[in-house]
RNA sequence: UCCUCAGUAGCUCAAUGGUAGAGCAUUCGGCUGUUAACCGAAGGGUUGCAGGUUCGAGUCCUGCCUGAGGAGCCA
């Protein structure tokens, strides 16, 4: 009978019987006539014994002389074994090299430690190391937290566009494309327009997926490619954001919590922290944060927008994320509702995370009204026509709406305790790189 | 775009203006419980590029290139 293949992820509940391991040589020590290989299958990571004695001599030559991050399937018995890192180790009886490293050109990435610039043009070879490794699947986990939250909660998924026609927003940079023979189309950098019309058409819907910004940044909180989730809501307001962006964040957390704890541990990451978030967050308006700001120390008056020191300066003085609602006009685009009691304002939001990772929502009510959106439009010199569509919202069945967009790469960043959003993504597009 | 810092062996780094070095990786040898294993030996260099100062430049000066951190920018 042939030997049962199993996953290191299954290898504790397989203890006394022969099976077979299909991954890649982590590292080997060796110590004369025996050798411990670990081997990691992209679930986890098994630490091996080969002993000399017990092996035909090709066998282990083979084995003791093998490079790291060769390929290989070895066969031998599973034993709970308190030496091994893990508790489970796999005595060797037979290995089958699929490939072997060329000692002349051996793998780049060692286990002692390496530069940034060394490692990010090693990416495609980073993400194997266990600590790229646990990151990437907590962003997996918080993704499918995020799209389980929306699935459960009667929001539909409809992916909107990300080729784009000229004026979306009129604020920041795009990158430009050419549409075939003469059109110019832009990367999307936001869906939110569309979702406004999917959601007079479904009630609750939220799109997922990357948007793109040409902006020079080169800082630790920005991507240029980047990808972000994005609810809207049909007769919603300002305070329905609020709620779904709390219930939203509260949840993706503690399902991290509940999967991704080994992960978690990997990283070093304070899980304390992560406890700490539960329902309610701290709201605030903008005109208080203006004043704790000012009473910290910062520059900012009132009228301007948060920096990244601001947003810093704010989380600190919670444990969790803040809501920062009721913006001056002037900070936020032409679509926000004013606040029907201080026209100076309008109802957005936005989420701080805490420890100083900043924005990760930015969000409100949007303008129902068909004249006033059209005097917004006029007033941020947008061109009309290609709004047309998008005022069409505004004629037939207009309701009150809101909506948000959540960062996945902060929220990652942010869950993970990282010192950047370049290791939140396999391959990260940043100013000065797009490659591998 | 601006400010600051850095660039030396495959990698991480050292070297007062005076003979370019260490650890890891690689190769060879040793070791039956290693935990980024350890011990011994060997090979490995156009000091980012182009000029300049100097008897002499990895080191000082100028320009450029590349990268990092930050600012600005960024619903």
């Amino acid at each position: 009978m042939a030997v049962p293949r199993i996953t290191i992820r299954e290898a504790g509940s397989h203890t006394g019987q022969t099976v077979e391991i299909a991954g890649w040589l982590y590292n080997l020590r060796k110590s004369g006539k025996i050798v411990f290989p670990l081997v990691r299958d992209g679930t986890g990571i098994i630490q091996c014994v080969a002993v000399k004695s017990a092996l035909p001599e090709a066998v282990f030559d083979e084995l003791k002389g093998l490079t790291q991050e060769s390929s290989l399937i070895v066969t031998g018995q599973l034993r709970a074994e308190e030496r091994a890192p893990g508790g489970v180790e796999l005595d060797v009886q037979g290995v089958q090299v699929v490939q072997r490293v060329p000692e002349s050109d051996p793998y780049p990435i060692t286990p002692k430690e390496h530069g940034v610039d060394f490692l990010m043009d090693h990416r495609h070879l980073w993400i194997r190391s266990r600590r790229q490794h646990a990151i990437l699947r907590i962003r997996h986990e918080i993704i499918r937290a995020i799209r389980d939250y929306f699935d459960c909660n009667g929001f539909t998924l409809v992916d909107t566009p990300i080729f784009t026609p000229a004026a979306c927003e009129g604020t920041t940079t795009l990158f430009e494309c050419n549409y075939f023979d003469d059109e110019k189309v832009y990367l999307t950098q936001s869906g939110q327009l569309y979702n406004e019309a999917t959601a007079m058409a479904f009630g609750k819907v939220y799109t997922f997926g990357p948007t793109f910004r040409a902006e020079k940044s080169k800082t630790r909180r920005h991507l240029t490619e980047f990808w972000m989730v994005e609810p809207e809501m049909a007769y919603a307001t300002l305070e329905d954001v609020k709620r779904v962006a709390e219930e939203l964040i509260v949840f993706v957390v503690r399902r991290v919590l509940e999967n991704r704890r080994p992960e978690l541990t990997t990283l070093e990451r304070d899980l304390s922290k992560l406890e700490a978030i539960q329902a309610p967050f701290p709201r605030i308006s903008y005109d208080e944060a203006v004043s704790r700001l000012q009473a910290k120390g910062s520059q900012i008056q009132w009228g301007g927008d948060f920096g990244g020191t601001d947003e810093t300066l704010l989380s600190e003085d919670f444990d969790r994320p803040v809501m920062v609602d009721r913006y001056p006009a002037q900070v936020k685009a032409f679509y926000f509702q004013p606040d029907p009691d201080r026209p100076d304002v309008v109802l957005g939001v936005d989420v701080l995370a805490p420890e100083g990772y900043g924005e990760i929502i930015g969000g409100g009510q949007r303008i129902h009204d068909y004249d006033l959106l059209v005097k917004r439009i006029e007033e941020h010199n947008l061109p009309r026509e290609a709004f047309d569509w998008y005022l069409d919202l505004r004629k037939y069945g207009s309701v009150p709406h809101a909506g948000f967009g959540m960062g996945v790469e902060r929220c990652v960043a942010w869950i993970c305790g990282l010192e950047h959003v370049r290791e939140t993504i396999a391959f990260p597009r940043m100013l000065y790189r797009t490659t591998p």
